[in-house]
DNA sequence: CTCCTTAAATTTGTAGGATGATTGGTATAG
DNA sequence: CTATACCAATCATCCTACAAATTTAAGGAG
Protein backbone atom coordinates (compact mmCIF):
# COMPACT_ATOMS: atom_id res chain seq x y z
CA UNK A 1 0.00 0.00 0.00
CA UNK A 2 1.92 2.75 -1.20
CA UNK A 3 -0.32 5.14 -2.17
CA UNK A 4 -0.63 8.01 -0.03
CA UNK A 5 -3.66 10.65 -0.16
CA UNK A 6 -1.30 13.45 -1.38
CA UNK A 7 -4.12 15.80 -2.85
CA UNK A 8 -3.57 19.56 -1.40
CA UNK A 9 -6.59 20.87 -1.54
CA UNK A 10 -7.91 23.76 -3.08
CA UNK A 11 -7.92 25.76 -0.03
CA UNK A 12 -4.31 25.05 1.15
CA UNK A 13 -3.19 25.94 -2.58
CA UNK A 14 -4.60 29.72 -2.57
CA UNK A 15 -2.89 29.96 0.92
CA UNK A 16 0.42 29.02 -0.18
CA UNK A 17 0.23 31.14 -3.04
CA UNK A 18 -1.50 34.43 -1.08
CA UNK A 19 1.37 33.41 1.71
CA UNK A 20 4.40 33.72 -1.41
CA UNK A 21 2.79 37.17 -2.31
CA UNK A 22 3.17 38.20 0.95
CA UNK A 23 6.57 36.82 1.98
CA UNK A 24 7.99 37.80 -1.52
CA UNK A 25 6.94 41.37 -1.20
CA UNK A 26 4.31 41.28 -4.35
CA UNK A 27 1.91 42.12 -1.17
CA UNK A 28 3.57 44.67 0.72
CA UNK A 29 3.11 45.13 4.54
CA UNK A 30 0.87 47.33 5.43
CA UNK A 31 -0.70 47.71 2.08
CA UNK A 32 -4.84 46.38 1.41
CA UNK A 33 -4.74 42.80 -0.76
CA UNK A 34 -7.00 42.69 -3.98
CA UNK A 35 -11.02 42.37 -2.57
CA UNK A 36 -12.48 38.84 -2.48
CA UNK A 37 -14.53 39.58 -5.15
CA UNK A 38 -11.31 39.66 -7.93
CA UNK A 39 -9.14 37.04 -5.53
CA UNK A 40 -12.18 35.36 -6.64
CA UNK A 41 -11.27 35.02 -10.09
CA UNK A 42 -7.54 35.46 -9.57
CA UNK A 43 -7.15 32.28 -8.71
CA UNK A 44 -10.55 30.66 -9.87
CA UNK A 45 -12.50 29.17 -6.87
CA UNK A 46 -15.20 30.29 -5.01
CA UNK A 47 -16.07 32.50 -2.08
CA UNK A 48 -15.84 30.07 0.91
CA UNK A 49 -12.57 28.59 -0.36
CA UNK A 50 -10.97 32.02 -1.18
CA UNK A 51 -12.22 32.84 2.66
CA UNK A 52 -11.04 29.75 3.99
CA UNK A 53 -7.11 30.80 2.60
CA UNK A 54 -7.91 33.89 3.96
CA UNK A 55 -8.43 33.43 6.86
CA UNK A 56 -5.53 31.21 7.64
CA UNK A 57 -3.43 33.42 6.77
CA UNK A 58 -5.27 35.86 8.96
CA UNK A 59 -5.30 33.39 12.10
CA UNK A 60 -1.34 32.91 11.46
CA UNK A 61 -0.89 37.09 12.02
CA UNK A 62 -0.28 37.47 8.29
CA UNK A 63 -3.47 39.10 7.01
CA UNK A 64 -5.94 41.29 8.62
CA UNK A 65 -9.55 41.32 7.80
CA UNK A 66 -11.21 44.70 8.29
CA UNK A 67 -15.03 44.92 7.85
CA UNK A 68 -16.36 47.13 5.07
CA UNK A 69 -12.47 48.11 4.54
CA UNK A 70 -10.78 45.84 3.34
CA UNK A 71 -7.77 43.07 4.34
CA UNK A 72 -4.35 44.06 5.04
CA UNK A 73 -0.83 42.89 5.28
CA UNK A 74 0.07 42.49 8.45
CA UNK A 75 3.34 41.02 8.47
CA UNK A 76 5.51 39.20 6.22
CA UNK A 77 6.85 36.42 8.67
CA UNK A 78 5.06 33.68 9.35
CA UNK A 79 6.87 32.85 12.41
CA UNK A 80 6.94 35.94 13.76
CA UNK A 81 3.26 36.76 14.33
CA UNK A 82 2.96 32.62 15.81
CA UNK A 83 5.90 33.51 18.55
CA UNK A 84 4.72 36.34 19.43
CA UNK A 85 1.33 35.23 20.33
CA UNK A 86 3.09 32.14 22.17
CA UNK A 87 5.64 34.23 24.51
CA UNK A 88 3.00 36.52 26.05
CA UNK A 89 2.15 33.08 27.49
CA UNK A 90 5.59 32.71 29.08
CA UNK A 91 6.95 33.51 32.12
CA UNK A 92 9.25 36.49 32.01
CA UNK A 93 12.13 34.92 33.32
CA UNK A 94 11.75 31.83 30.90
CA UNK A 95 11.45 34.58 27.96
CA UNK A 96 15.36 36.41 29.48
CA UNK A 97 16.89 32.72 29.76
CA UNK A 98 16.09 32.18 25.94
CA UNK A 99 17.12 36.00 24.95
CA UNK A 100 20.21 35.38 26.89
CA UNK A 101 20.84 32.16 24.69
CA UNK A 102 20.13 33.39 21.81
CA UNK A 103 21.79 36.54 22.45
CA UNK A 104 25.30 34.76 23.49
CA UNK A 105 25.33 32.88 20.41
CA UNK A 106 24.74 36.01 18.30
CA UNK A 107 26.71 37.64 19.42
CA UNK A 108 29.59 35.25 19.01
CA UNK A 109 28.57 34.93 15.50
CA UNK A 110 28.54 38.55 15.07
CA UNK A 111 32.61 38.71 16.87
CA UNK A 112 33.56 36.86 13.41
CA UNK A 113 31.00 38.08 10.75
CA UNK A 114 30.41 41.75 11.54
CA UNK A 115 31.21 44.03 8.91
CA UNK A 116 31.95 48.18 8.93
CA UNK A 117 28.17 48.49 8.45
CA UNK A 118 27.19 46.54 11.28
CA UNK A 119 29.92 48.73 13.20
CA UNK A 120 28.58 52.12 12.15
CA UNK A 121 25.28 51.28 13.49
CA UNK A 122 26.44 49.57 16.72
CA UNK A 123 28.17 53.25 17.22
CA UNK A 124 25.22 55.63 16.57
CA UNK A 125 22.60 53.80 18.84
CA UNK A 126 25.49 53.45 21.64
CA UNK A 127 25.22 57.52 20.86
CA UNK A 128 21.41 57.68 20.68
CA UNK A 129 21.14 56.16 23.79
CA UNK A 130 23.58 58.61 25.41
CA UNK A 131 21.80 61.48 23.95
CA UNK A 132 18.28 59.98 25.20
CA UNK A 133 19.81 60.14 28.67
CA UNK A 134 20.80 63.13 28.17
CA UNK A 135 17.27 64.40 27.33
CA UNK A 136 15.88 62.39 30.03
CA UNK A 137 13.48 60.93 26.74
CA UNK A 138 13.10 57.42 28.07
CA UNK A 139 10.89 56.14 25.34
CA UNK A 140 13.35 57.03 22.99
CA UNK A 141 16.34 55.18 24.92
CA UNK A 142 14.47 51.96 25.20
CA UNK A 143 13.67 52.52 21.11
CA UNK A 144 17.54 52.83 20.58
CA UNK A 145 18.97 50.30 23.50
CA UNK A 146 16.17 47.81 21.66
CA UNK A 147 17.73 48.95 18.02
CA UNK A 148 22.07 47.82 19.52
CA UNK A 149 20.92 44.52 20.27
CA UNK A 150 19.22 44.39 17.56
CA UNK A 151 21.63 45.04 15.09
CA UNK A 152 24.08 42.68 17.33
CA UNK A 153 21.72 39.80 16.49
CA UNK A 154 21.90 40.85 12.55
CA UNK A 155 25.00 41.36 12.14
CA UNK A 156 25.36 37.35 13.31
CA UNK A 157 24.56 36.61 9.78
CA UNK A 158 21.90 33.72 11.00
CA UNK A 159 19.21 34.30 9.54
CA UNK A 160 16.91 31.67 11.51
CA UNK A 161 18.47 33.49 14.98
CA UNK A 162 17.22 37.07 13.66
CA UNK A 163 13.64 35.79 13.35
CA UNK A 164 13.57 33.83 17.01
CA UNK A 165 15.46 36.92 18.17
CA UNK A 166 13.19 39.70 17.01
CA UNK A 167 10.06 38.36 18.52
CA UNK A 168 11.41 37.83 21.63
CA UNK A 169 13.12 40.98 22.23
CA UNK A 170 9.72 42.47 21.37
CA UNK A 171 7.78 40.92 23.51
CA UNK A 172 10.56 41.66 26.57
CA UNK A 173 11.00 45.37 25.58
CA UNK A 174 6.72 45.41 26.52
CA UNK A 175 7.08 43.69 29.89
CA UNK A 176 9.85 45.45 31.32
CA UNK A 177 8.16 48.79 30.16
CA UNK A 178 4.94 47.80 31.69
CA UNK A 179 6.77 46.96 35.08
CA UNK A 180 9.19 49.71 34.91
CA UNK A 181 7.49 52.73 37.46
CA UNK A 182 7.86 55.55 35.44
CA UNK A 183 9.26 57.19 38.26
CA UNK A 184 12.59 54.99 38.53
CA UNK A 185 15.14 57.44 37.17
CA UNK A 186 16.64 56.52 33.76
CA UNK A 187 19.92 55.03 34.71
CA UNK A 188 22.34 53.56 31.45
CA UNK A 189 25.48 51.70 32.18
CA UNK A 190 27.25 52.50 29.00
CA UNK A 191 30.16 50.31 30.02
CA UNK A 192 28.39 47.49 28.89
CA UNK A 193 27.55 48.71 25.35
CA UNK A 194 30.73 49.84 24.91
CA UNK A 195 32.46 46.36 26.24
CA UNK A 196 30.39 44.96 23.67
CA UNK A 197 30.69 46.77 20.81
CA UNK A 198 34.80 46.37 21.23
CA UNK A 199 34.45 43.04 21.79
CA UNK A 200 32.70 42.37 18.33
CA UNK A 201 34.69 44.85 16.71
CA UNK A 202 37.60 43.04 17.98
CA UNK A 203 36.32 39.93 17.18
CA UNK A 204 36.51 38.45 20.92
CA UNK A 205 34.19 36.19 20.80
CA UNK A 206 34.84 34.55 24.10
CA UNK A 207 34.70 38.40 25.73
CA UNK A 208 31.26 39.37 23.55
CA UNK A 209 29.65 36.29 25.24
CA UNK A 210 30.77 37.29 28.52
CA UNK A 211 29.43 40.57 28.18
CA UNK A 212 26.07 39.71 27.18
CA UNK A 213 25.82 37.59 29.78
CA UNK A 214 26.51 40.62 32.09
CA UNK A 215 23.86 42.69 30.58
CA UNK A 216 21.41 40.10 30.78
CA UNK A 217 21.81 38.89 34.34
CA UNK A 218 21.60 42.53 35.03
CA UNK A 219 18.48 42.64 33.27
CA UNK A 220 16.79 39.39 35.13
CA UNK A 221 17.81 40.95 38.16
CA UNK A 222 15.89 44.44 37.66
CA UNK A 223 13.02 42.11 36.44
CA UNK A 224 12.91 39.86 39.68
CA UNK A 225 13.20 42.78 41.96
CA UNK A 226 10.06 44.70 39.86
CA UNK A 227 8.09 41.86 40.33
CA UNK A 228 8.59 41.34 43.66
CA UNK A 229 7.05 44.82 44.61
CA UNK B 1 -10.81 58.98 19.91
CA UNK B 2 -10.68 56.61 22.32
CA UNK B 3 -12.78 53.99 20.44
CA UNK B 4 -11.06 50.89 18.75
CA UNK B 5 -12.93 48.29 17.17
CA UNK B 6 -12.45 45.31 19.69
CA UNK B 7 -15.10 43.11 17.97
CA UNK B 8 -14.02 39.64 17.86
CA UNK B 9 -15.12 37.73 14.89
CA UNK B 10 -17.10 34.76 15.27
CA UNK B 11 -14.52 32.90 13.42
CA UNK B 12 -11.97 34.10 15.56
CA UNK B 13 -13.77 33.35 18.95
CA UNK B 14 -14.41 29.59 17.53
CA UNK B 15 -10.86 28.81 16.78
CA UNK B 16 -9.81 30.31 20.23
CA UNK B 17 -12.63 27.60 21.76
CA UNK B 18 -10.83 24.91 19.72
CA UNK B 19 -7.62 25.88 20.57
CA UNK B 20 -8.04 25.32 24.49
CA UNK B 21 -9.72 22.41 23.43
CA UNK B 22 -6.96 20.80 21.97
CA UNK B 23 -3.94 22.39 24.19
CA UNK B 24 -5.95 21.36 27.61
CA UNK B 25 -6.43 18.41 26.00
CA UNK B 26 -9.89 17.43 26.02
CA UNK B 27 -9.65 16.99 22.27
CA UNK B 28 -6.47 14.38 22.27
CA UNK B 29 -3.78 14.22 19.69
CA UNK B 30 -4.45 11.51 17.41
CA UNK B 31 -7.88 11.39 18.33
CA UNK B 32 -10.75 12.74 15.96
CA UNK B 33 -12.67 15.63 16.70
CA UNK B 34 -17.05 15.42 15.95
CA UNK B 35 -18.08 16.46 12.84
CA UNK B 36 -18.81 19.16 11.19
CA UNK B 37 -22.62 18.73 11.74
CA UNK B 38 -21.91 18.37 15.66
CA UNK B 39 -19.73 21.43 16.29
CA UNK B 40 -21.73 23.30 14.37
CA UNK B 41 -24.74 23.02 16.90
CA UNK B 42 -22.11 23.11 19.55
CA UNK B 43 -20.70 26.28 18.94
CA UNK B 44 -24.20 27.79 16.74
CA UNK B 45 -22.59 29.14 14.21
CA UNK B 46 -22.78 28.40 10.31
CA UNK B 47 -20.45 25.91 8.34
CA UNK B 48 -18.83 28.66 6.81
CA UNK B 49 -18.00 29.97 9.83
CA UNK B 50 -17.18 26.97 11.87
CA UNK B 51 -15.21 25.69 8.72
CA UNK B 52 -13.37 28.95 8.56
CA UNK B 53 -11.92 28.36 12.26
CA UNK B 54 -11.24 24.61 11.49
CA UNK B 55 -9.51 25.79 8.23
CA UNK B 56 -7.58 28.44 10.63
CA UNK B 57 -6.17 25.61 12.85
CA UNK B 58 -5.26 22.86 9.92
CA UNK B 59 -2.91 25.82 8.48
CA UNK B 60 -1.56 26.25 12.22
CA UNK B 61 -0.68 22.21 12.32
CA UNK B 62 -3.06 21.40 14.72
CA UNK B 63 -5.16 20.08 13.18
CA UNK B 64 -5.97 17.59 10.07
CA UNK B 65 -9.35 17.13 7.66
CA UNK B 66 -9.60 13.95 5.71
CA UNK B 67 -12.25 14.07 3.35
CA UNK B 68 -14.80 11.26 3.90
CA UNK B 69 -13.05 10.49 7.93
CA UNK B 70 -13.11 13.74 9.74
CA UNK B 71 -10.82 15.98 11.27
CA UNK B 72 -8.02 14.99 14.11
CA UNK B 73 -5.37 16.77 16.53
CA UNK B 74 -2.14 16.84 15.13
CA UNK B 75 -0.60 18.49 17.87
CA UNK B 76 -1.32 20.65 20.88
CA UNK B 77 1.40 22.81 20.61
CA UNK B 78 0.57 25.65 18.20
CA UNK B 79 4.50 26.92 17.99
CA UNK B 80 5.54 23.36 17.11
CA UNK B 81 4.18 23.19 13.64
CA UNK B 82 5.27 26.87 12.62
CA UNK B 83 8.39 26.35 13.84
CA UNK B 84 9.34 23.09 12.10
CA UNK B 85 7.56 24.03 8.82
CA UNK B 86 10.05 27.29 9.16
CA UNK B 87 13.27 25.65 9.82
CA UNK B 88 12.98 23.41 7.35
CA UNK B 89 13.79 26.47 5.21
CA UNK B 90 16.41 27.36 6.80
CA UNK B 91 20.53 26.29 6.22
CA UNK B 92 21.66 23.22 8.06
CA UNK B 93 24.62 25.39 9.70
CA UNK B 94 22.21 28.30 10.55
CA UNK B 95 19.81 25.76 12.32
CA UNK B 96 22.82 24.18 14.25
CA UNK B 97 24.13 27.13 15.27
CA UNK B 98 20.79 27.56 17.05
CA UNK B 99 20.55 24.36 18.74
CA UNK B 100 24.10 25.30 19.99
CA UNK B 101 22.51 28.22 22.00
CA UNK B 102 19.48 26.54 23.17
CA UNK B 103 21.35 23.39 24.24
CA UNK B 104 24.15 25.29 26.15
CA UNK B 105 21.52 27.55 28.09
CA UNK B 106 19.36 24.61 28.37
CA UNK B 107 22.37 22.23 29.74
CA UNK B 108 23.76 25.28 32.06
CA UNK B 109 20.20 25.39 33.65
CA UNK B 110 19.92 21.88 33.82
CA UNK B 111 22.95 21.85 36.23
CA UNK B 112 21.23 23.77 38.24
CA UNK B 113 17.52 22.38 38.08
CA UNK B 114 17.99 18.53 37.22
CA UNK B 115 16.63 16.15 39.65
CA UNK B 116 17.22 12.40 40.43
CA UNK B 117 14.41 11.36 37.74
CA UNK B 118 16.31 13.42 34.93
CA UNK B 119 19.69 11.91 36.38
CA UNK B 120 18.79 8.37 35.71
CA UNK B 121 16.73 9.30 31.96
CA UNK B 122 19.65 10.38 31.38
CA UNK B 123 21.90 7.59 32.53
CA UNK B 124 19.29 5.24 30.79
CA UNK B 125 19.82 6.85 27.62
CA UNK B 126 23.66 6.72 27.97
CA UNK B 127 22.84 2.68 28.16
CA UNK B 128 20.82 2.49 25.25
CA UNK B 129 23.08 4.33 22.84
CA UNK B 130 25.55 1.94 23.79
CA UNK B 131 23.40 -1.24 23.36
CA UNK B 132 22.52 0.53 20.06
CA UNK B 133 26.12 0.33 19.25
CA UNK B 134 26.95 -2.87 19.71
CA UNK B 135 23.98 -3.93 17.91
CA UNK B 136 24.89 -1.87 14.90
CA UNK B 137 21.03 -0.84 15.11
CA UNK B 138 21.53 3.03 13.83
CA UNK B 139 17.88 3.84 14.05
CA UNK B 140 17.95 3.20 17.49
CA UNK B 141 21.07 4.77 17.99
CA UNK B 142 19.87 8.19 16.54
CA UNK B 143 16.32 7.22 18.60
CA UNK B 144 18.40 7.48 22.01
CA UNK B 145 20.85 10.13 21.07
CA UNK B 146 17.80 12.15 20.39
CA UNK B 147 16.27 11.16 23.34
CA UNK B 148 19.47 12.15 25.81
CA UNK B 149 19.68 15.64 24.58
CA UNK B 150 15.94 16.46 24.60
CA UNK B 151 16.04 15.05 28.53
CA UNK B 152 18.89 17.72 28.62
CA UNK B 153 16.90 20.27 27.17
CA UNK B 154 13.53 19.20 29.53
CA UNK B 155 15.76 19.16 32.41
CA UNK B 156 16.07 22.75 32.46
CA UNK B 157 12.57 23.45 33.39
CA UNK B 158 12.40 26.36 30.96
CA UNK B 159 9.28 25.51 28.89
CA UNK B 160 9.66 28.19 25.96
CA UNK B 161 13.16 26.85 25.72
CA UNK B 162 11.82 23.23 24.97
CA UNK B 163 9.10 24.46 22.79
CA UNK B 164 11.98 25.83 20.69
CA UNK B 165 14.04 22.65 21.15
CA UNK B 166 11.98 20.32 20.35
CA UNK B 167 10.93 21.30 17.01
CA UNK B 168 14.76 21.95 16.18
CA UNK B 169 16.23 18.93 17.29
CA UNK B 170 13.82 16.93 15.10
CA UNK B 171 14.28 18.83 12.10
CA UNK B 172 18.18 18.47 12.73
CA UNK B 173 17.80 14.61 12.90
CA UNK B 174 16.02 14.52 9.68
CA UNK B 175 18.78 16.18 8.01
CA UNK B 176 21.60 14.28 9.34
CA UNK B 177 20.06 11.17 8.46
CA UNK B 178 19.26 12.38 5.13
CA UNK B 179 22.90 13.31 4.79
CA UNK B 180 24.27 10.35 6.29
CA UNK B 181 25.63 7.75 4.31
CA UNK B 182 24.45 4.64 5.64
CA UNK B 183 27.82 2.80 4.87
CA UNK B 184 29.78 5.45 7.15
CA UNK B 185 30.19 3.03 10.11
CA UNK B 186 28.58 3.81 13.11
CA UNK B 187 30.72 5.36 15.48
CA UNK B 188 30.12 6.67 19.36
CA UNK B 189 31.92 9.35 21.51
CA UNK B 190 30.69 7.91 24.15
CA UNK B 191 32.91 10.56 26.30
CA UNK B 192 31.15 13.45 25.10
CA UNK B 193 27.40 12.22 26.81
CA UNK B 194 29.34 10.65 29.95
CA UNK B 195 31.05 14.37 30.47
CA UNK B 196 28.23 15.94 30.02
CA UNK B 197 26.20 13.87 32.30
CA UNK B 198 28.94 14.60 34.97
CA UNK B 199 28.82 18.06 34.62
CA UNK B 200 25.14 18.29 34.65
CA UNK B 201 25.40 15.98 37.98
CA UNK B 202 27.71 17.48 39.42
CA UNK B 203 25.89 21.17 39.27
CA UNK B 204 28.93 22.47 37.23
CA UNK B 205 27.15 24.94 34.52
CA UNK B 206 30.68 26.01 32.83
CA UNK B 207 31.96 22.21 32.21
CA UNK B 208 28.06 21.46 30.86
CA UNK B 209 28.18 24.33 28.34
CA UNK B 210 30.98 23.72 27.10
CA UNK B 211 30.88 19.74 26.63
CA UNK B 212 27.50 20.80 24.47
CA UNK B 213 29.94 23.45 22.19
CA UNK B 214 32.26 20.20 21.43
CA UNK B 215 29.07 17.94 21.20
CA UNK B 216 27.49 20.59 18.23
CA UNK B 217 30.94 21.62 17.40
CA UNK B 218 31.96 17.91 16.24
CA UNK B 219 28.21 17.11 14.98
CA UNK B 220 28.69 20.72 12.27
CA UNK B 221 32.09 20.06 11.29
CA UNK B 222 30.19 16.23 10.16
CA UNK B 223 27.81 18.24 8.50
CA UNK B 224 29.68 20.65 6.59
CA UNK B 225 32.12 17.24 5.20
CA UNK B 226 28.67 15.29 4.27
CA UNK B 227 27.55 18.41 2.41
CA UNK B 228 30.71 18.54 0.67
CA UNK B 229 30.29 15.44 -1.38
C1' DC C 1 -19.13 -18.87 9.45
C1' DT C 2 -15.53 -16.15 6.75
C1' DC C 3 -14.15 -13.38 3.05
C1' DC C 4 -14.92 -10.47 -0.75
C1' DT C 5 -17.72 -7.29 -3.38
C1' DT C 6 -21.00 -3.81 -3.52
C1' DA C 7 -24.12 -0.41 -1.87
C1' DA C 8 -25.29 3.03 1.48
C1' DA C 9 -24.25 6.33 4.93
C1' DT C 10 -21.00 9.60 6.82
C1' DT C 11 -17.91 13.32 6.40
C1' DT C 12 -15.23 16.78 4.38
C1' DG C 13 -14.42 19.77 -0.11
C1' DT C 14 -16.15 23.18 -3.25
C1' DA C 15 -19.54 26.11 -5.38
C1' DG C 16 -22.91 29.84 -5.52
C1' DG C 17 -26.17 32.92 -3.71
C1' DA C 18 -28.41 35.96 -0.20
C1' DT C 19 -28.46 39.22 3.55
C1' DG C 20 -26.46 42.03 7.34
C1' DA C 21 -22.74 45.03 9.27
C1' DT C 22 -19.07 48.20 8.89
C1' DT C 23 -16.40 51.43 6.58
C1' DG C 24 -15.18 55.17 3.30
C1' DG C 25 -16.41 58.33 0.23
C1' DT C 26 -19.94 61.51 -2.07
C1' DA C 27 -23.45 64.52 -2.60
C1' DT C 28 -26.62 67.51 -0.68
C1' DA C 29 -28.48 71.05 2.44
C1' DG C 30 -27.46 74.63 5.53
C1' DC D 1 -17.03 75.52 4.32
C1' DT D 2 -19.31 72.28 7.39
C1' DA D 3 -22.28 68.81 8.73
C1' DT D 4 -25.57 65.49 7.71
C1' DA D 5 -27.59 61.93 4.94
C1' DC D 6 -26.96 58.79 1.54
C1' DC D 7 -24.59 55.33 -1.28
C1' DA D 8 -21.10 52.11 -2.76
C1' DA D 9 -17.55 48.89 -1.55
C1' DT D 10 -16.15 45.27 1.37
C1' DC D 11 -16.08 41.83 4.71
C1' DA D 12 -19.13 38.65 8.05
C1' DT D 13 -22.37 35.28 8.45
C1' DC D 14 -25.78 32.16 6.93
C1' DC D 15 -28.05 28.91 3.71
C1' DT D 16 -28.50 25.22 0.26
C1' DA D 17 -26.65 22.05 -2.96
C1' DC D 18 -23.68 18.80 -4.86
C1' DA D 19 -19.04 16.36 -5.43
C1' DA D 20 -15.34 13.48 -3.62
C1' DA D 21 -13.37 10.49 -0.32
C1' DT D 22 -13.83 7.36 3.32
C1' DT D 23 -16.08 4.35 6.43
C1' DT D 24 -19.65 1.28 7.52
C1' DA D 25 -23.10 -2.01 6.53
C1' DA D 26 -25.32 -5.28 3.67
C1' DG D 27 -25.34 -9.20 0.86
C1' DG D 28 -23.66 -13.00 -1.52
C1' DA D 29 -20.01 -16.73 -2.70
C1' DG D 30 -17.23 -20.12 -0.90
Amino acid sequence: MIHKTNRVHLVEQVAIQMEDLIVSGVWPVDEKIPPEMELMKEFDVSRNTLREAIRALVHAGLLESRQGSGTVVRSANALSATLKRYIKKSALLDTLDVRLALEQQAAQLAARHRNETDLATLEQCIEACRQAVRDKDRKKFVAMDTRFHQTVVQASDNQLLIDLYEPLLENISESIEALMDLKTPLKYEEELHLDLFAAIQNKDKRAASVYVEEYIGALKKDAAEMMEE
